[in-house]
DNA sequence: AATGAATGAGAGTTCATTCAT
DNA sequence: CATGAATGAACTCTCATTCAT
């Protein structure tokens, strides 16, 4: 499908004159006003042409790159999250050190990357519109989803296969890696509805607590069956 | 269906002509309809005349009993959630008991007659759409989330004037014992899309976890006694 | 046409229960409250369940009266205007005095029975509404505009036939006598629009001068031919 | 047609692309639309559509160029009326001749660039319907009404400075003025519903004659001087 | 006779999408 | 490639009229 030029081409040829540059950068302002509005007032209530004068450019041109505004989305979702699984899957599979280690730098690296920057509103939107949105929703669950928990699952599985975690269940296990980060990405994105004041929690602190919480669920210890 | 019945509705004249029977039954059928929509789609996606077909009813007849598709809305919160807390307020200000037992039956029954209940879905509700709809939020936060924030105070303030807390800053202890139940809820109604197959999360042991964190860190230890 | 017991009425049966009273009654007052609410807003612009609340009754026994909104405004036409024709006809006919005099006493009394009753909101009404109204707009000219024009088309020719006015365009005269009611009518009833205080009209100065300009246009002055 | 397009409209470019050509006379076409619709049905019974149809575009179009239809009828009155006044004042301020010269020639003026056009129907309107639009006629009285009675406030305190005039109240004065105006653009638009032939009024006969009364009452005559 | 709950056509307005330029 | 004028389906809300009670 037409997902446009990545943010990869920007690397590719760096050297270009400004009006080209201009039209090549295109897709990726669109992109990054798109992932703005989608973020601060949801899916359904961001208007086209709102991220289409955002971006600098006209409404048609929003159309002339993305088919449709759920296009739109699938595009923003890839630039964000999508698209780097296989980035952030080589990385760990050229991880050397415990798998505790390994565990505690994806939860610190998902925070940096995900959690802390705009991407994560991706995913409280997806939890609020997505009953709205199926085809979206199901495009999420392919394409971040399912590829976060295949990650994790590795993660996991090579704490067991090298004896350094429990032999638990692993989709059990990945369910409570996920919970506290989807936590605090709600919370992050919806706690002036519940709160009054500014939200008193420290969310690294908050993310390395339930690490240590989930590691200790997953240590080896006396009287475990191998 | 397990929408609540209002207070009212149950005082119920056991002979009456149909077209009377009907129309004493009118309010609660459009609120239980639209309690469902609501929950089921969100507040912006939710037709005006859906709602009216849902209860049985023409479009017309739903602006007959409520003067605008957010009066809809509040009179909905006002059902489910914020005409409840004389109720349960009341409720609390005759416990008899510790404290800790007073804010483990708090959560208990929250997750009784909130958590697990549709009227779970607006809180869900309102942590997505309340940015686009600022009325609704600020009704929100004013007939719910106040209240139900003032029950908790005066629950924790109890301890600590009977010396069975620590004299932690209320504030603060309020979130931790909201933060469980928000996320309860969004994860209750947004799993689908995080998850592949049901959700392994547990709620009851979830929130009785969450409690005895809460309770450890209300509890009045050695050196304590600022 | 279905035209209700009229004004008329409540002379002929002046003793009657309480109960029947009001049932007799509801016609009346009806149109009394349709009177008030249409010279009020307009015919388009009024509600029919205004007329039944401000009357006392409810919206279906309006239908029950009056089998439409349109029957209703001919009705209340009826009764301030076209109704009182045939009583003002009679007087007239039985007037003694001279042309000139009847003349005079045909715009005071005019001034009082409706220029400055609400009947005479019922004229701009028409005015301003009749090109939306086609039916209604020819039932007044049938049942008002034409009998009025009648009246005042018998004055002027007996003044003609006596002698005692010039043998004017009949049709022309009657427009000199009827202009300035129509002026003085929509002055009342549309000036705030135009002057930002009280209109400084005084109407009936205003109608004696018109009176005797127009009286001196039908004088007999030498010269004419007879 | 006899709309008198805006002073912009005029500036054309005589070479241009069929759809840009449109574009520039799209808000005219619209508001001549309005203008005749308007006049001809009211403005609460004019839909939106219609005027839309009427300029040969959709609905939708229409609504491009004016943000609701309330904002239509303004454009609609700065157009035909407010929007003329600085280039009347322009020429009333450059007028050199007697005061009861340019009071004729106001009037006169009036009655072919207003009186006789379609822009009287706007004033009729608001004598119809201004109750029922109280922002409407509040914006009605800010830009016609009030400009209109500063000008012609101005050409009687001229007379009255020059000793043209004598020294008579103006606000009455200013009154006497405008009520055969009113008077003239009321008949205009609504004899049909009082007469049934055609209206043997002529204007300009019945302006000039109000005239030469108005400057009769102006008149400086012996004894006056207070 | 009287009620008022119910109806549904119709109004103003929004916005994703198209396409002539 | 880029534009932005144009479209029209869809949405909320109103109100004259009906009819079961």
């Amino acid at each position: 499908m037409s997902t446009p030029r990545s943010f990869v081409d920007k690397i590719i040829c760096p050297v270009r004159a400004k009006r080209e540059r201009r039209k090549e950068a295109r897709p990726g302002e669109l992109l990054a006003a798109a992932l703005d509005l989608f973020v601060e007032k949801g899916f359904a209530a961001t208007r086209s042409e709102e991220v289409a004068v955002r971006a600098g450019v006209s409404k048609g041109t929003l159309f002339l790159y993305f088919p449709s505004k759920e296009e739109l989305f699938k595009a923003v979702v890839m630039e964000s999250l999508g698209g780097r699984f296989t980035e952030w899957n080589a990385e760990f599979e050229a991880f050397e050190g415990t798998s505790a280690e390994m565990l505690r730098y994806c939860m610190n690296v998902w925070w940096e990357r995900v959690g802390m920057t705009k991407a994560s509103g991706l995913t409280k939107l997806m939890m609020c519109e997505g009953a709205n949105f199926p085809e979206l929703a199901e495009f999420y669950r392919r394409e971040v989803v399912r590829p976060g928990h295949d990650l994790l699952r590795r993660i996991l599985q090579r704490g067991i296969d090298r004896g350094e975690f429990a032999n638990v269940d692993i989709d059990h296990a990945i369910y409570s890696v996920v919970a506290p980060m989807v936590f605090l990405m709600l919370w992050k994105h919806s706690a002036m509805v519940c709160v009054d004041g500014v939200s008193p929690l420290d969310p690294e602190k908050y993310l390395a607590t339930q690490a240590e919480t989930v590691l200790y669920g997953l240590s080896v210890r006396a009287g475990d069956k191998a």
